[in-house]
DNA sequence: TCATCAATTCGACAGTTATCGAAGTATCGA
DNA sequence: TCGATACTTCGATAACTGTCGAATTGATGA
């Protein structure tokens, strides 16, 4: 905390992140990407064992939610982490 | 974070305690009980328009998931928060 | 004992969602 | 121009989940 302010989040939003973040295939799919800082959905299908049909839906989701940016880059897809995002969230939880 | 260690969670917990938060219903309801320290079902129901056996099965999913305490005083429940668990839950999270 | 109250369990239903294959779109290299 | 590659969209399906009313269990007090 201390730190910066936290991005203000809708109820709308918070809704969508707890949702977002209830599937453990994409809290995995969220973990990779945070631990690179762009990745393509290539990479991602490389390391978990999904259709490229689910992958695109459950990026679709995150990007929704807010917690993740997607840039097309040519054919690929550009991935980002918000963490800001998820920060805010996580703040937020904290308060309960 | 600093302070004390912080309980660890399997994988299995963290996926129960999302899809326990992925209802906005139940975040309220955990609200409750962590603005008051015990509550019993009654209260609650007093504030959430829901009926008793939604409310019931709710309370399974929080304390599956690890995150309240349902302690049986007669025939009233006395729920209590784990923040221990939110908290640990949090910061797995806040890794990412 | 009996009626009442708190909470749980059961059975059912409607809405949601994760998943896939197939077809579509867009980009790139040859 | 043509084929391959990267991703998206569509349609379908199976599984899950939130919800309720009704029936049940267990405790309390009269």
């Amino acid at each position: 905390m201390a730190a910066g302010k936290t991005k203000a989040l809708s109820k709308r939003q918070r809704e969508l992140i707890a949702k977002a973040l209830a599937d453990p295939r994409r809290v995995e799919i969220l973990k990779q990407i945070g631990s690179v800082n762009c990745v393509a959905c290539g990479d991602i299908r490389a390391r978990q064992d999904v259709s490229a049909a689910t992958l695109s839906h459950h990026m679709k989701e995150l990007e929704m939610a807010g917690l993740i940016e997607i840039g097309r880059e040519g054919k690929y897809a550009n991935l980002t982490l918000r963490r800001d995002v998820l920060r805010a969230y996580l703040e937020n939880l904290g308060k309960i």
